[in-house]
DNA sequence: GCTGAGAACTTGTCTGAACAAGTTGGCCCC
DNA sequence: GGGGCCAACTTGTTCAGACAAGTTCTCAGC
């Protein structure tokens, strides 16, 4: 909690969450929180806005901002990382690395983590699982400068993410992801523990540095009986794509 | 486009498109873009803002923005509706309703649209399709305030959004989308002509006008095979989350 | 009691300025 | 040639003020 707009905007969403400004109620004026905490209204613009791009809150020119919901369920923020999911929903995560090997990058590795072809990329089979119970079958693709750091991290453990930021100081910072569904295959069948044809969601995702550099490409599929996912999408801050299929 | 702020985003995704600013390549300094277009800084970096949050440049403290990718596929902005969607990638949308009547609110009705149990909604089951192949089924609840003007609207209307926005000037401004996979019911495999078990994507949503009220609910599934969904992610900017099912 | 006009209020846009914090490139020295 | 330090550059944060554009409330008049 560094700057001054990250600060009241915590203490909006704490405020919201005691239900000081009831759901369906009205935030008091800008010009009012300006006063109130002792800074100009392009601060208090700041943090407003960022309650609006969560869609807690509800703005339109000339009327006050209205309360459109408490914080959505509860996780809101850290949770890129599976493992940090997890933890913050009182559940354990497990992994379990089922096959790791390098191969040389294929066209498609090539073109998705901005490589040269043939250079040798690391595939990780994972599965992870929710308190043992296995939810999610993991194929990834690290791009070269990464993998020697991926390559010996321990098989079981929960969170890679929380590792290679620990190890080498990387950040994911950007997520392209592409949602379908698919039938299981019999090899993910026999890894969830499901039978095979059922449906599963599948997420491909290209994970990025802060500087736009592909990292990693992931094909995730999930149990659906087990874990959903949830997208806010707001007039000018449109998330959520339609993709017709390629 | 109306302020100076959005004409200079536009600009700048053009010159993007046009590769004047390569990808991988830096953009203008921030006094350099304010002194070109002739405004101040602080208007420039609500255009960048704009760009940043769709996931076209890079930003980080101290460096020169970094051209991250040029224009997500095509379409990016106004494809809330179906049939804009369809419209925006030159195909055509068709839409068909197949059963259409008024049941008394459930409990689970009138908690999701905030109405009072027992009040008479409309349900919809409608068919949708991309130049007359089947790849939606849409069964969708409206509060009782906007019913009258759904059920006007023709069977066969494309864009209900359009039609709406029109009739009665609503625009949808928010939504929520719970997004899975389930195996296609017979009903669902009827409609869409596929078999029975084929695993559809899922998506679950609430759409609300800007003062926060819902206007409809809706349970769409697609055809995985025909449609996808492509969501983006950034540091500050977590639109997608991930949920544990009931 | 209802309607319509207008005043008061509120958010959106924009300016110009200053300092803080982080990055980059070049220069000097070894 | 290589390493390290510093200066120049760039983005992030914050302020104070001004006007535009839209909403809401009040009050007069019917």
């Amino acid at each position: 909690m560094s700057t001054r707009h990250e600060e009241i905007a915590d203490e909006l969403r704490q405020a919201i969450d005691r239900e000081e400004y009831a759901v369906g109620g009205r935030l008091p004026a800008e010009t009012e929180l300006a006063a109130r905490y002792g800074v100009s209204r392009g601060t208090v613009r700041q943090a407003v806005a960022a309650l609006t791009s969560e869609g807690l809150i509800g703005s339109r020119q000339g009327a006050r901002r209205v309360v459109l919901a408490s914080r959505r369920s509860q996780s809101f923020a850290e949770l890129r990382s599976f493992a940090q999911w997890a933890r913050a929903m009182g559940r354990e995560a497990t992994g379990r690395v089922v096959a790791q090997e390098y191969l040389p990058a294929s066209a498609q590795d090539a073109a998705r983590l901005q490589l040269r072809p043939g250079v040798p990329v690391l595939h990780v089979l994972r599965v992870r699982g929710l308190d043992g119970e296995p939810v999610l079958v993991e194929r990834t693709v690290y791009a070269d400068w990464i993998s020697p750091a991926v390559e010996g991290i321990d098989p079981d453990a929960p969170s890679v993410t929380q590792l290679l930021f620990e190890g080498t100081g990387l950040v994911f910072a950007y997520g392209e992801h592409v949602i379908d569904a698919v039938a299981a295959s019999a090899q993910d069948a026999e890894l969830l523990d499901i039978r095979r044809t059922n449906p599963l969601l599948r997420v491909r995702r290209v994970t990025t540095t802060r500087e736009g550099r592909p990292v990693e490409w992931s094909d995730d599929r999930y149990r659906s009986d087990a874990v959903s996912f949830s997208v806010h999408n707001s007039i000018g801050n449109n998330a959520l794509a339609r993709k017709t299929a390629e």
